[in-house]
DNA sequence: TCGTGTATTTACCAAATGGTCAAAAGTTCT
DNA sequence: AGAACTTTTGACCATTTGGTAAATACACGA
């Protein structure tokens, strides 16, 4: 084993690492990557500044690690979507799904939202290397089921665009949402509205 | 004249406070309010640190003056639906503004945006002092075409936040829109794909 | 329980950053 | 030209911030 021996990580330091992660996610999220400060997320860790180096190795360490993981998350309900079942219903169902994310994971979107705005300085590689070759296989599975009669034909690559516009717009845009609807739950009805408009989009015309 | 008399700002004074905003605009569109340092702006702006001082009170001020122009450009485009046009007439051509704002200004796109996506610290009362009445007011006209029968029944609240999104989106995401159309141009497929998905979630189903 | 490696803290530093001030350089108007 | 102003600059400052070093406290297996 050439590699620097990795160790298995200690009970200690698989929770201060995840505490550490955690709260990084609440300050880079909420002031993004400048805005957010070491001592910030020391104390939201409840630990020291020196002690979270001695977790990391600095400040974009964090913030890299975070997004690494973010990553596998963000790909994950595209990667559900199956080419072999029900074209509508597989569709529709990653709508929900990503959804569901901006609900349940509005941290995390805000992150991968604040980091596109700034011109994916640390994600580019990311983009490049997972998610651009999985984007080009479901679009060919989504011009597939065009092909075959199965959805009006749309171009793929704006359909996912949209897609992932109108769900993580109420978790990257709250502070808005909050405003406009004075505080309303936006969920329920947002999953209704969005369910009808891809469904009148993609249905396929009759002959 | 109780107030402080303003006097009309000198030829010079127009100059560069334009010259200042314009850089200020650059500088905090590509890295947010905190990643944004004065030394940058006055760079961008071809003037030293202490004489953007002079003809602004400080970063926040700049940014304020930012946000407040930008408040009545972004408003703008959904003053001019008009009520008495038609419906779907009105709406698709309000998508086409929207969509020609994120296209020729994605600066003011993604300062807006990251102003919101942390939460609007410096917005939040712009939003309910101006956006909000606009937005219940617009939401009104839209419910009275829905309930006369010429377009079909959608929330027009959750409408127009995915009319919203999905033009925002090709500004505020660029970077990634970029990478996975491999810099091909989006505006013109995107501009075809939201008019016809909007068509056919509006368009009134036949009794 | 004791020694060894792991965790944590205290005290610090250098660079960056927002901002000030007084003097110097331009403008403008008579 | 010269007084009266506006504009610009160079030198400076206090704070914040990412990061370090060495000493101390702690956990845990033998």
């Amino acid at each position: 084993m050439p590699d620097a021996a990795p160790k298995k990580p200690s009970r200690i330091q698989k929770r201060n690492r995840h505490l550490i992660l955690d709260a990084a996610l609440d300050v880079f999220s909420a002031h993004g990557y400048r805005g957010a400060t070491l001592d910030q997320i020391a104390e939201a860790a409840g630990l020291s500044k020196p002690n979270i180096l001695y977790y990391f190795g600095g400040k974009e360490d964090i913030h890299v690690t975070l997004l690494n993981q973010l990553m596998e998350t963000w790909l994950d309900p595209l990667i559900e979507m199956n080419g072999e079942g029900d074209p509508m219903t597989e569709l529709l169902g990653y709508v929900q799904r990503k959804l569901d994310m901006s609900r349940e994971l509005p941290r995390e979107s805000r992150l991968f939202a604040g980091e596109i705005l700034q011109g994916a300085p640390r994600m580019n590689p990311h983009l490049v290397a997972d998610l651009k070759p999985l984007f080009d296989e479901k679009c060919a599975v989504i011009q597939g089921w065009m092909d075959a009669g199965k959805l009006a034909s749309i171009d793929p690559r704006h359909l996912l665009f949209s897609i992932w516009s109108t769900t993580q717009h109420y978790a990257d845009f709250e502070a808005q949402i909050v405003v406009l609807l004075s505080g309303e739950a936006p969920y329920d009805t947002a999953s209704d509205m969005l369910d009808r408009m891809f469904r009148n989009l993609l249905r396929p015309e009759p002959a």
